[in-house]
DNA sequence: AAATTTATGTCAACAAGACTGACATATCTT
DNA sequence: AAGATATGTCAGTCTTGTTGACATAAATTT
C-alpha cells in the first residue's frame, strides 16, 4: 500500500493523473473478463426472458443436467449461494416440470435432483448460443495456443481447501 | 416449447440420461466461465462490503479510472445499463468523493467524470488481488500459450456494429 | 428567434436474486 | 433417547437491474 502520491501535495487534484501501479495491474484482462461475461450470459438471458426463468435457474437446471443426482447441498455448493436463495428457483423449476426429485436411496433425507427431458431440452437450448459464441472466440486463437485457455480458466478459480477450512 | 416427453410415455423418465447433443456442446469451458468469474468478483466484493459500497460502484470506479474525463453516455455505453441504474450508484460515488464531474468545455450540455485520489485509491486496491489472481493463474499456462487468453476473452465480446443498429 | 433535439438528472414503482434470522420436519448418528 | 444433519419454509431486507414519465439546460436546426 504505497500510496506516496498523496505525499506530494502540490498539484491540487491533476485531472489526467492515473494511478500509481498502473503498469503492475492487468487493467486490461479485468476488462475483458468483464466484457467477455456480461456477453456470454446475455445469449440465455434472451431466451430465459420469455420463459419467465431468469439466470438463476439456467444455473439450476445446467448443472442438474451435468450431475444428474446431485443432493442440493451439492448445488449449494457449486453455486455459492444460501439455500433459502436456492429454494425459490428451484421450486419454480421443480412446479414446471424441468427438475424432479428423488430420495435419497442410502440417505433418505437427500433429495437427489434430476432433469426432465424439459430440464433437458432447455438446458441444450440455453448452452447452444453459449457454445457457438465459444467456438467462435476460439478461432481467433491459433491451435497451439488453445490449451492455454483452458489451463487459464481453471487457474483463475479458487483452490478448494477440501475441509480443514 | 415442445413438451414431447410427455408424448413419449414409453419410458418413465430414465433419470441417467443425458442431453441429446452432450458431444458438440463445449460444457467445460461454460462451467469454467462460470466458475472463474465467480471467483475472480468475490475479491473485490469482500473488499467493497466493509466500505458500503456494491459491484455497482466497482464499475464505475474502475472505467472512469481507466478513462478519466469520459461523459455519462460513455459510461452508459459500456456499463449496458440504463441511466437510472447508474445514476444512483454515481451519485453516491460523487458525494462520497470518489468520483467528481466537470461540465464539457466543448459541449456544456455533457458530464466528464474523472476519479479523485479517494477514487484513484480505491480503484487500485480492488484492482490489485483481481491482478494477482490474473497472474497466478497465467503462471499455470505455458508461456507461448499467453497470447491465446487475451485473443480468446476479446472473440468472446459481442462485435460492435458501430450504427446503423 | 423559435422549435427541436440532445445530454443529463430525477421521481416513482417494480422485479430478480442475493442476504439474514428463525423455526419445522424427517432422518441419521451417537 | 438425544443430538446432529439435510432439507424446507416464512418473513424481511438490500443491491442492482428494469420501465415510464417528466424536468432542465445547452446545442442544433429551421
Amino acid at each position: 500500500m504505497s500510496r506516496q502520491s498523496q505525499a506530494k501535495a502540490a498539484k491540487p487534484e491533476s485531472l489526467e493523473t492515473a494511478l500509481g501501479n498502473t503498469e503492475t495491474i492487468d487493467f486490461e484482462i479485468i476488462e475483458l473478463l468483464f466484457f467477455s461475461y456480461r456477453d456470454f450470459v446475455s445469449d440465455p438471458d434472451a431466451i430465459l426472458a420469455s420463459s419467465g426463468f431468469g439466470r438463476a435457474h439456467h444455473r439450476v437446471v445446467h448443472f442438474v443436467n451435468r450431475e444428474p443426482g446431485m443432493t442440493v447441498a451439492d448445488l449449494l455448493d457449486t453455486l455459492n449461494i444460501t439455500k433459502q436463495s436456492l429454494a425459490r428457483v428451484l421450486k419454480q423449476l421443480i412446479d414446471s416440470g424441468y427438475i424432479r426429485q428423488v430420495a435419497g436411496p442410502e440417505d433418505r433425507r437427500q433429495r437427489k435432483l434430476y432433469p426432465t427431458q424439459a430440464g433437458r431440452d432447455l438446458a441444450l437450448a440455453l448452452a447452444e448460443p453459449q457454445s457457438r459464441r465459444i467456438a467462435r472466440a476460439f478461432e481467433k486463437v491459433p491451435p497451439e495456443m488453445r490449451p492455454g485457455v483452458k489451463l487459464f480458466l481453471d487457474g483463475m478459480r479458487d483452490r478448494k481447501t477440501s475441509e480443514a477450512g
